[in-house]
RNA sequence: GGGGUAUUAGCUCAGCUGGUUAGAGCGCCGGCCUGUCACGUCGGAGGUCGCGGGUUCGAGUCCCGCAUAUCCCGCCA
């Protein structure tokens, strides 16, 4: 069947209209089960189990002999007649189960010392210890699936794009230092000492310059490198699914991207909904408490602000009449009938997302109501508040108030909690695009202005005039694609104009010196005729992560890093000689 | 940088208020077994209780420190 290999077929491949044939098969020992005068062996590779049999009538004394030394992971050959299995002992489990192979000849083609852990799905080993042997976790059917179907979405993401008359373009890992965003990895330069190279944390500036180069739809299956700390969902290097378009608006981007992830997700079974739903950022913010809403559930924000203004519960009441601040809540269906101690552990997750404190209000199934700030309610309050929340027997009520962005961000901190910790359902995937980012953000104590996507996000021209004056009311060009409630993909339109980029550097306190010294050979590209640009971000791990069902990227990554960063294979990251340091100019402290 | 959890056989774990020789299941090794498929059955080997210090007549167990893994906050334009 195939030429390129030592077999005819593979082990997940034979079935009842193959009884007769001779075959040839490889793979790995999985289960041997030794009768003393018939031997079966579960025969692995990547497609699937086939059962050899041994049978000394048939198998020969060599072969039979073979069999009794085999061991798991052994790695064999073996040729046989393929016949079906008895009455009665069919496998319905197997998709091979209905034949077997009776083994007439065997080839060990090497041994193998007994894997530190069994190599099938289900296994409860701890990750450190199949990430110290990834090679045999990957053999689990269960991670090769993975990367399968990672495999099937890129593949088919690249032909879409291809066929969209995007092309492919490498742009390089030895790059520019730009420590604006997440901290570079560097790489010392030998023949320039005490020079350093940094590896990309995207190809966003790269992709601009092919876009000033005129390649005007490129795409690119982009490692990418950021030095900081570790998450279940992030990796100090990751893949995107890089894309720049030229002269296009922000609708044609979001289509032509709609199209190509329509088609990639096709390819592993997965409807996009196209077109997809657009939610602008203020009301992801506003209705979920966060820029990455997970809506297959509800839990939604309510805003109570104005039942609470004369409220003798000072708390609500100076927040209710303070600009810029709020009162909101969330009511969690199910936990109104957990105990006292339970809820009170909720302030301390509610202290995660920032907040001082957690009021609440119990409503017990029998009717009755448990909470700590209730006696400052008036009855007009308590019944405005169970009307706008729909309150039922059996719910809690959660309330943070405060300035809005942090309000919010504690309920929707809160509303992530409570849907994992009362495993709400949410069924399928869920796919939105959240639209119309501000442009800036300020750091919590009211000081620096950062970029909210990067400095290089193209602002909404009629707000181009209050970047000096009021940057927080300036909007930007941009979308977020959101599965799930994660950050699965990005995008924006850019700068294209070397003035205004110069402008927004600015405000984000670059003066021109470092300016130039950053960013002068963007600046100066962007005045040749820069195009109208935009582009798009795909997080592959991520998305393969949530496609597969895994808690973490580590699972659809072949060789992922530990929580340190280690490579627990390898050992990396590791000592170097003297001499290697020496060529690099660089001493250890 | 901060907080939580974990660390006992190759793997997954149990081990009470500190007390003789630290156990189980799986795996591994050996014997028996011709229809199993998590084969069965009989027997066996296998331990620096993560590391270092302390308390105690006595520590897997209590205390302190460290390391590693993991989850989260900060961080991730």
């Amino acid at each position: 069947m195939d030429q390129f290999t030592m077999h005819t077929h593979t082990d997940g491949e034979l079935r009842r209209e193959d009884i007769g044939q001779t075959v040839t098969l490889t793979g790995w020992v999985w289960r041997r089960r030794d009768h003393g005068g018939l031997i079966f062996v579960d025969l692995r590779d990547r497609a699937g189990l086939t059962q050899l049999t041994f049978d000394p009538e048939h198998s020969g004394g060599t072969a039979f002999h073979a069999a009794e030394t085999i061991r798991p992971e052994w790695p064999i050959k073996v040729t046989g007649l393929v016949r079906e299995r008895p009455e009665d002992t069919a496998n319905p489990k197997l998709p091979t189960g209905e034949v077997e192979v009776l083994v007439s000849e065997i080839e060990v083609l090497n041994t193998s010392h007994t894997p530190p852990f069994q190599i099938e799905d289900g296994i409860d080993t701890a990750e450190d210890t199949r990430l110290r042997y990834r090679y045999l976790d990957i053999r689990r059917p269960e991670l090769m699936h993975n990367l399968r179907l990672r495999n099937d979405f890129t593949f088919a993401l690249r032909e879409a794009l291809n066929g969209a008359e995007f092309m492919e373009v490498e742009t390089p890992i030895l790059f520019k230092s730009t420590p604006e965003g997440a901290r570079d990895f560097i790489v010392p330069s030998r023949t320039q000492p005490g020079n350093f190279y940094a590896l990309p944390q995207s190809p966003q500036l790269l992709k601009e310059l092919l876009m000033v180069g005129g390649v005007e739809r490129y795409y690119q299956v982009a490692k990418c490198f950021r030095d900081e700390d570790l998450r279940a969902d992030r990796q100090p290097e990751f893949t995107q699914v890089d894309v720049e378009m030229s002269f296009v608006d922000q609708d044609d981007v979001m289509g032509e991207m709609e199209h190509v992830l329509g088609a990639a997700f096709k390819a592993v079974g997965v409807d996009l909904p196209c077109p997809l739903r657009r939610m602008p950022y203020w009301d992801a913010m506003d209705t979920y408490g966060s820029d990455k809403p997970d809506t297959r559930y509800g839990m939604l924000l309510h805003d109570v602000t104005d039942l609470f203004k004369e409220s003798k519960f000072k708390v609500f009441s100076s927040a209710a009449n303070k600009a810029g601040s709020c009162v909101k809540c969330i009511n969690a269906k199910g936990a109104g009938e957990w105990p006292r101690a339970q809820i009170d552990k909720l302030e301390d997750v509610a202290k995660l997302f920032g907040a001082k404190g957690l009021a609440w209000i119990a409503f017990r199934p029998d009717g009755s109501v448990n909470s700590p700030i209730v006696k400052f309610f008036s009855d007009a309050e308590m019944d405005a508040l169970k009307s706008e929340c729909e309150v039922e027997p059996g719910d809690l009520v959660m309330f943070a108030a405060g300035p809005r962005k942090s309000s919010d961000e504690i309920l929707g901190g809160m509303r992530t909690h409570m849907a994992n910790a009362l495993d709400v359902e949410r069924e399928g995937h869920d796919f939105l695009w959240v639209v119309d980012f501000p442009m800036f953000k300020q750091d919590e104590e009211g000081g620096r202005i950062g970029a909210e996507h990067h400095p290089f996000t193209q602002p909404v021209v009629e707000d181009l005039d209050r970047i000096e004056d009021d940057p927080l009311s300036v909007g930007s060009y941009t979308y977020d694609f959101v599965m799930d409630g994660f950050e699965a993909g990005g995008g924006g339109m850019r700068v294209h104009n070397a003035d205004l980029q110069m402008r927004i550097l600015h405000r984000l306190g670059f003066d021109d010196e470092r300016a130039k010294a950053q960013f002068g050979f963007l600046l100066e590209a962007l005045s040749f005729g820069a195009p109208p640009m935009g582009g798009f971000a795909l997080g592959l791990d991520r998305v393969c992560m949530l496609l597969t069902g895994s808690d973490s990227i580590r699972d659809v990554m072949a060789f992922p890093k530990t929580s340190s960063g280690s490579d627990l294979m390898s050992a990396a990251p590791s000592e170097v000689s003297m001499q290697q340091l020496k060529d690099v100019s660089l001493r250890v402290l």
